[in-house]
DNA sequence: CTGGATCCCGCAAGATACTG
DNA sequence: CAGTATCTTGCGGGATCCAG
């Protein structure tokens, strides 16, 4: 409510505040979970059916993708369709809102392309420390 | 969205293989938890004693600092500093790897402050039609 | 002050079976 | 095909006490 961005990278306020609003936890609760990301980016290559998702999401389960997807149409990054037809036909498309997501999902994407080796490298590092403690 | 962007946003491919090495979704597993990116942000100021931590950290047990700072030496995003002083002090400093991890985040942070607004209402819009099919 | 070790509980989420 | 209903479990995470 303040002065609303414009370069500053994060407040220590905006993210320690938990009972108000810390928009990067906001948006981390709502995408962070194991499935969301999935379905978003599914979708951002094209619109996709229900069973089409099941399908290509590996592991997931019917109750799931369907409380995922709720979740989803509820916040207006997805929107379902369905067709009253028969067999019954539902669609699932990211909106607008849910494509402007997309953008900064990437950059997370990115930024794990570039480092997971460091990451990877780091932990066994880290692990081989530990296992010469404990002989 | 229409622009300067070379790279493929997500591949399909990328992102559904759980198995193998999903790129969003192992950072995502790494940061998408309740505590990380509060404790990475904070660290982005400046270097903070485990205490201080506690104190800024609203809400976090003293179990879940530690063990999510663990976690974030082991990937090489924080480094741990002891010094053998009494009382005991410990600082916790953001790596350089996890220094780069503060710009994507920043994105999403961006992208949450222009855009909770639109998910609050769509949630309210979403609820109130739900309302009124129930009666 | 900086943790480690335990105990414990609730809820996220998997499996399964059923329905319009 | 696209969900719903129910049952069950794992484990994330809080509280508490102990230790160096």
């Amino acid at each position: 409510m303040s002065e609303t961005n414009t370069r500053v990278p994060l407040t220590e306020r905006d993210l320690t505040d938990t009972t108000e609003g810390c928009p990067v936890r906001e948006v981390l609760d709502r995408v962070g979970d194991k499935w969301s990301v999935l379905i978003i980016v599914m979708l951002g290559q094209r619109t996709h059916r229900y069973g089409e998702l099941a399908r290509a999401i590996d592991g997931i389960s019917q109750r799931m993708l369907t409380l995922t997807l709720r979740a989803l149409v509820r916040d207006g990054l997805v929107e379902r369709t369905a067709h009253a037809s028969v067999p019954p036909r539902v669609d699932y498309t990211l909106t607008e809102l849910g494509h402007t997501l997309l953008e900064p999902l990437t950059a997370l994407d990115h930024w794990a392309n570039e480092h997971r080796e460091d990451i990877r490298a780091a932990r066994e590092r880290h692990d081989r420390a530990k296992d010469q403690q404990h002989g």
